[in-house]
DNA sequence: TGATCATGCAGAAACGTGTCTGTCAACGCG
DNA sequence: CGCGTTGACAGACACGTTTCTGCATGATCA
């Protein structure tokens, strides 16, 4: 009845083993993992008390081991695309916050944990540890590391459209096209006469699909694009790009900014060059940021919704690995929001809040 | 000679195991385990041939296996205690980002990864994960899960002093007393006659030590505390705060907000009643944000060095894993920065970073 | 009363790796 | 020429769990 008493083999002394349990409560190994998986053909009798003994033990199953056997790890990858040296591009901030956030409650409320892991990283972090799937981040299909998974037949869920011909399982994304131009029709309707945009260098398919619609959109509407692109890691270079783009000497009477940080950047630069806003300059930026409801004037923002994204992303990516055969599309669209405030409104405002393209109420 | 051959059991045909190279390069299981990891005494001929065997097989060693033989899964748990329902507190966003992002590398480069756990979660999870050892943010007392880590052996390390008699093998934090004082004393030299705080409800010791620190420096100083206390995990209450600050009979004429998005509602509060900053208000808050450079006027922040200390924590924890007696000190403190901007001060600039303690340059 | 069957539980085989122990050949040396 | 020594490798075990198979025991039924 010592409860010092371990395996035969002197194992470590602060961890019991099932084998201990078993013997504490005088059953065999498998009635125990029966009793506590609730598995087997048990009297209540058995399983309560061998639960009781396990508990009074101690006793934590050791994960590792029921990796190995069962195959499942309960460990889901997080992983972020970099550009720089850094694990994630600094402009990602608030939306991989935001994404992480509630991607980590998803998979918490199933029983899965995350791990971060930068795409760009040494292999052997990779390898040692034993992932059940993966969730990509603005994959590029120049990593190898997200083809390598693919191939090994990794469930792999991607946040973006995946670049080239990458077979992910699924994928979520925004509408970045449609956000684009509502918001180049929104600020059209407030009477803009020409709208500039602050985009970046990257590569990456939110950068180059939202330029890409801003191009069309031009085009279609007859006006000459007005851009700055600048490297959206920098958070100096992207004040420094706000600065250009109003110096211009075809200066644009509306902006919008592809990244967090460009509302404050485009807001100061407006202010050096006198410029009022919304009077003289209407401004909307991308931004998960709360602090645009109360600058001044408040500016109005585009949310791409990352909460819905991170938790709609865990999800698929648990169907898949559960094989659970979900009714829930592969392929899905986050609708995203705009938030109208007085930046872009040359009249005070009707509603603070309304979705770019459906106009009932979400 | 055929690739698809696999071991004497129908494993997994995309994944070849080490049975495999060795049948494949014709030797054992030994051979290939040590010439793998370097280990054995094997002439480097037949090093070569293993390894040039295991690439071609896309052989990778399970992680589960080597974690299950070794006791070492090269996981890190990232804890954070909550508060809310939620993964982590909203205002600490900025904060944990750019932490995380730091401990992150830091664990990269020495060949770990980090697990997302929040300290209130299912116990499931945090068994279902083999952890090596855990960084813990803010911790609590109350928090059982911290403690039974604790009690299991793991090394813990913690951000932030532990609170109670928590026996973490280490931790970081910074001189929050320190920071304070040295703001007050800032804002004091600035001219400063009442100076106000913008504090939180929340029990964690980041919000504690600085209040406490606050109030014995009005004792000190012999002014009446003016201070208002909001749930700092709801970013709607801050700036009902801020304008509640703003509109007592014994309004200060200084502010400093302990949390991130405070600046920016100081900033519009002090608008809505017609203060100029730094005319008649002057502003401090705490914040990682680099919005508060480009604000009507620039604010005056502190800065807390996350990435500073997330690198000092994962150093520290993975030092005490590898049971390296490293000469690093198990409590580190690590110095904040005032990064002076407009709002704090009533003559134009002179220097426009200083530390707030070591008047030597960093 | 003996055959059938469900029930409750024990034994043992994996999962895939790291590593301890042991074998066999070659070789140097007295 | 015999013996100890060393290099190069093979065999086998253990890590701790899950789970398949199978053996008792008592109950049910012809």
């Amino acid at each position: 009845m010592s409860r010092a008493e371990t395996s035969r083999r002197g194992s470590r002394p602060g961890r019991a083993g099932i084998r201990d349990v078993a013997a504490a409560a005088g059953v065999s190994i498998t009635t125990v993992s029966d009793a506590l998986n609730g598995k087997g053909r048990l009297p209540d009798a058995t399983r309560r008390h061998v639960r009781e003994v396990a508990d009074r033990l101690g006793y934590r199953p050791s994960a590792a081991a029921r990796t190995l056997r069962t195959g499942k790890s309960g460990l889901i990858g997080l992983t972020v695309t970099t550009y720089g040296d850094e694990p994630f591009t600094f402009t990602e901030f608030a939306y991989f916050a935001e994404m992480a956030r509630a991607a980590t409650s998803a998979a918490l409320a199933r029983g899965y944990a995350l791990v971060i892991l930068p795409a760009t990283s040494r292999h052997d972090v990779w390898s040692n540890v034993a992932l059940d799937g993966t969730v990509v981040i603005d994959p590029s299909d120049q990593d190898p590391v997200v083809s390598e998974l693919v191939r090994q037949g990794l469930p792999v869920v991607s946040d973006g459209r995946p670049a080239g011909s990458l077979p992910v399982t699924a994928w979520v994304d925004n509408d970045h096209e449609a956000a684009v131009l509502g918001i180049l029709d929104h600020l059209a309707d407030a009477g803009a006469r020409r709208i500039g945009l602050l985009t970046g260098t990257t590569t990456d398919t939110y950068t180059h699909l939202s330029t890409t619609a801003y191009l069309r959109w031009c085009e279609r509407v007859g006006q000459d694009p007005v851009y700055e692109a600048y490297p959206a890691h920098d958070p100096c270079a992207g004040a420094v790009a706000a600065d250009r783009l109003l110096a211009r000497p075809d200066r644009p009477d509306a902006v919008y900014g592809l990244f967090d940080p460009n509302g404050t950047d485009l807001l100061a630069a407006a202010r050096r060059y006198g410029l009022r806003v919304p009077d003289d300059l209407l401004l909307v930026c991308c931004s998960e940021s709360t602090v645009y409801a109360h600058t001044e004037p408040p500016i109005t923002t585009l949310s791409l919704k990352p909460r819905r994204i991170g938790t709609a992303v865990v999800q698929l990516l648990i169907d898949a690995i559960e094989g659970a055969d979900s009714d829930r599309p592969v392929e899905q669209v986050i609708p995203t929001e705009l938030i109208v405030r007085t930046s872009s409104q040359r009249r005070p405002p009707r509603t603070t809040v309304s979705p770019p393209r459906s106009p009932e109420k979400t």
